[in-house]
This record gives structure tokens, C-alpha cells and sequence, in this order.
DNA sequence: ACGATATTGAAAACGGATTTCAACTTATAG
DNA sequence: CTATAAGTTGAAATCCGTTTTCAATATCGT
């Protein structure tokens, strides 16, 4: 398995793509961050220890990872884009809960399978899928929920 | 199973909204639609034969569907939100062409029930939940595809 | 019919993603 | 080490679907 750097140092010599400084600094940013931020969330971050980075400079950094396989964009329905370290983790899909925002991964072999078997009846070549499960995590159910409003 | 003229108004009723003659006009033509349409694309479709009606009344009388459980709203990425009829369907998930866009449904019960399996396993409580499998449709890949570039 | 309340449609505002553009940086050639 | 071509940057502007605003209008209980 590559090294995010080395991978996305390949592809930028590949699409005759300039390595600057401010790449870098996100990449290595990146690689460290907790996964499933959002841009803004993610560059809120960042800016606390490079201030000189734009926002548009992350947006397009995040977008060029995701080109080359080091991340993977998510999409849990609040209209935000979330980004993960994809290369080195292992596919998964998300539980996410409605109270507390928190997302936990799972992999379950099973619906893999059934997925493809699905496809398979209806003549369908899977490109991609997403399976997300919306509801209460462990913390948010066994708590009492006084209403938020 | 209440008819959805019948839930919508109960819900008017419950909720002190009123009966007015753009809502059941969309009520209606939404009962009538394909699934599966963007508001965009529904508005258009119904301005040819209400062109009184105004896309802010469309938008906003969709997610009185939604809310009162005649309506899912669905959401495949595509920044678009879009609407099915629910009441009296079945649940079911969708494959999603990314080539001409068609949009089939499927259910599947052993994936509904590894879900739960899922949730339980990490005493979470599932509210909801999406399963989209991208691809390409029987039609798309079948013909040879020149590459849109 | 009256008055309180809700709805309507056009337009404006909103929010996140994306693009524009002039200044700047990088890579390559001489 | 320049020079030059080409790509990048950050701020601001733009895009685009969604949502809100608001004055005019419609509904509904009395
Ligand atoms: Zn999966
Ligand atoms: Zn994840
Ligand atoms: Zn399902
Ligand atoms: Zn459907």
C-alpha cells in the first residue's frame, strides 16, 4: 500500500500539477484530522495554525484528495460535504445519530454481499453505494432527552 | 389504509392549516407524477396546466407532504431534493444510474433485517435509514458507451 | 358579512460550493 | 542563475437550490 503523500505526489506529477507549500500543509493537516469534517469545519481547524490558507485553497486541496483515492467524500444529508481518509481504511458505512451528530462506522459483510445480489438480478453494475442508518447512539437513548426545544 | 386526500386534510385539520385550492391542485398532480422528482422538475411539470401557481407554494406544500407522511423526501446526491409518494408503498431503496439517470427501486428483506442486527450490535436505535447503490442501469451498459468527453 | 388567521407568489435572502482574477509561486529551459 | 511559461493562491464574486419575507389575498369560525 502507498503512502497518502507519495499517492497524491504521483498524481500531482502525473496531472502536471504544481506541489506548493500549501498542499502540503493540508495534506499533512488532513492525515490527522478526525474523520467525516466538513470543509468549513475542517478548514476552522487548520486556520488555527495557518492563518495565511484560504478557504478556497482547502476546498480545492480536499477535492484534488479525493481525485487521487486519499479520501473519500460523504455526504450525510445536512447539505455539508464530509470528507475521510479513504486509502489504508477499510470500506465502511455509517450509523449517525440525530441528536448528538456523532458517526460511527460499521462493516457488515453480509449486505456487501446482498448488495451485489441485488445488482445482479437487476442488471445493474455497481459503481459506488452508500448505506447510512439515522438514529440515537448508545449515549443519546439510554440518557434521559428532555426535548431540545 | 386512509387515502392520502384524506390524510393530507386530517393533517390540516390537527395542525389549524387550511384547505385551499393551490394544495389540493398539488395534491393531485403529485398523486399523479412519476416518482422521484426534483421540486424543479415538478413545479415545471405542473406550471403547464397551473400556471398561477408559484414555486414557493409548491416548495412549501411538498414538505407539508412530507410531514405528514403522504410524501418521502429523497436525496441522491445530486443537490436536488426530490419527492415520492410514500403512503401506500412499500419501503424500498433505490439504484441510481449515473449515466442516464433512471432511478429503480428495490426491497430487500435480509438487508433490512442485517440492519437491525447492525444497530443492535451498537445499541443504537434506528430512526431511518438510505441505501443507494450507483451504477449503471441494464440500458447503459449494454450499449457501447462512448465516453462523454 | 366580519374579523382573526393562514396562505400566496414574487422577490429577496440564505448557505454552501465553485469560479474568477490579478498577484504570486513553481517548474523547466536556456 | 535568470527568464518564461504554466499553475496556484486568496479574496471576493458568483452560482444555484432552498428558504424566508412581506404585502395582498383567501379561508374559516362566528
Ligand atoms: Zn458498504
Ligand atoms: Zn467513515
Ligand atoms: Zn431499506
Ligand atoms: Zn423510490
Amino acid at each position: 500500500m502507498k503512502k497518502p503523500e507519495e499517492q497524491f505526489l504521483d498524481y500531482l506529477a502525473r496531472k502536471r500539477l504544481k506541489n506548493t507549500s500549501q498542499r502540503m500543509t493540508i495534506l499533512s493537516a488532513f492525515l490527522r484530522q478526525k474523520a467525516h469534517l466538513s470543509t468549513e469545519e475542517f478548514y476552522l481547524q487548520l486556520r488555527k495554525e495557518h492563518p495565511g490558507i484560504g478557504y478556497a485553497t482547502v476546498h480545492r486541496t480536499l477535492k484534488l484528495f479525493a481525485e487521487c483515492g486519499i479520501a473519500s467524500e460523504r455526504n450525510f444529508g445536512d447539505g455539508q460535504m464530509r470528507f475521510e481518509v479513504s486509502l489504508g481504511n477499510e470500506h465502511h458505512d455509517h450509523l449517525v445519530c440525530t441528536s448528538c451528530g456523532q458517526i460511527l462506522e460499521f462493516e457488515n459483510q453480509q449486505i456487501e454481499q446482498l448488495q451485489i445480489d441485488v445488482a445482479r438480478t437487476h442488471n445493474f453494475i455497481i459503481e459506488d453505494h452508500r448505506l447510512e442508518l439515522y438514529g440515537l447512539c448508545s449515549a443519546c437513548h439510554t440518557t434521559e432527552q428532555p426535548p431540545v426545544s
